[in-house]
DNA sequence: AGCAAAAATGAGAATAATTATCATTTTTTA
DNA sequence: TAAAAAATGATAATTATTCTCATTTTTGCT
């Protein structure tokens, strides 16, 4: 794989943020660093890194991938009304539990999520 | 809701299946049910059940959505070559673990899916 | 039973995320 | 610096899912 600009600029766009954006939003970033960047580019990097290890897709079960920069196990929280998805702190038993468990069954990695109205959605939901 | 003979033919076929099918293959074995069923229906019926609680989307990070009518708490494995989802087995700690943390965060559900090559694909690799 | 309102349907059009194609440009290597 | 390999941008193609709407089915009521 040889060395590219827009690659570079896709995944340090990606770990300048903790919002686990999509492809479209790292798309329109990318264009401020580079204007004429294509969004084929953009998803066909995504791709790679993700192939790569460099980058995770967090499966949230939405109409749009979400991607991730910081590939340490760790868990998510997604809000199902508005898709918004956070990290999520988790007690160190369960920590501990999943390691154990991911060692067993001779896994990749795992994906763990936990699904919540968020504060935003409860309080718009308490409005109407 | 109304009865509909439709919605009821895609609990039971997605009640008579533990492959965590996606929409159109759920569409296809209604279709020997009732042959003018329409693909329309079947994502209808589907979202609906999924509002009611009867059916579970399982998030893989896949094309395609896959539905899963077995709504007690477990988790799946899944494989990123050929996207084949099972039940996977958890040790009762991890189990524990996971409720009691839904609990603390008041979350309405969580997903967890652990992701490895699975046998047929291993054996596939190791051919060529 | 018969009838009106509400809900559901099937067909196909529309939408939208992602992937593929391909001629051109950039990067690597020798 | 020239050739080979890889990457790019533009855009077409694909495909899963949602929307529209005229028709049919279900339901609650008399």
């Amino acid at each position: 794989m040889n060395y590219s600009r827009q690659r570079e600029t896709v995944l340090s766009v990606l770990k300048s943020t903790k919002d686990h954006p999509s492809a479209d939003w790292i798309y329109s970033e990318c264009k401020k660093v580079i204007p004429n960047i294509g969004l084929a580019t953009v998803y066909r990097n995504l791709e790679q890194l993700v192939a790569q290890g460099k980058v995770i897709k967090v499966p949230v079960g939405q109409d749009r991938e979400r991607y991730d920069a910081d590939i340490s196990p760790h868990c998510h929280g997604a809000c199902p009304v508005c898709g918004k998805v956070w990290d999520e702190d988790i007690s160190s038993p369960l920590r501990d539990s999943l390691k154990t468990e991911c060692e067993k069954n001779h896994s990749d990695g795992y994906s763990l999520t936990f699904f919540r109205v968020c504060g935003d959605c409860k309080a718009k939901q308490g409005q109407q």
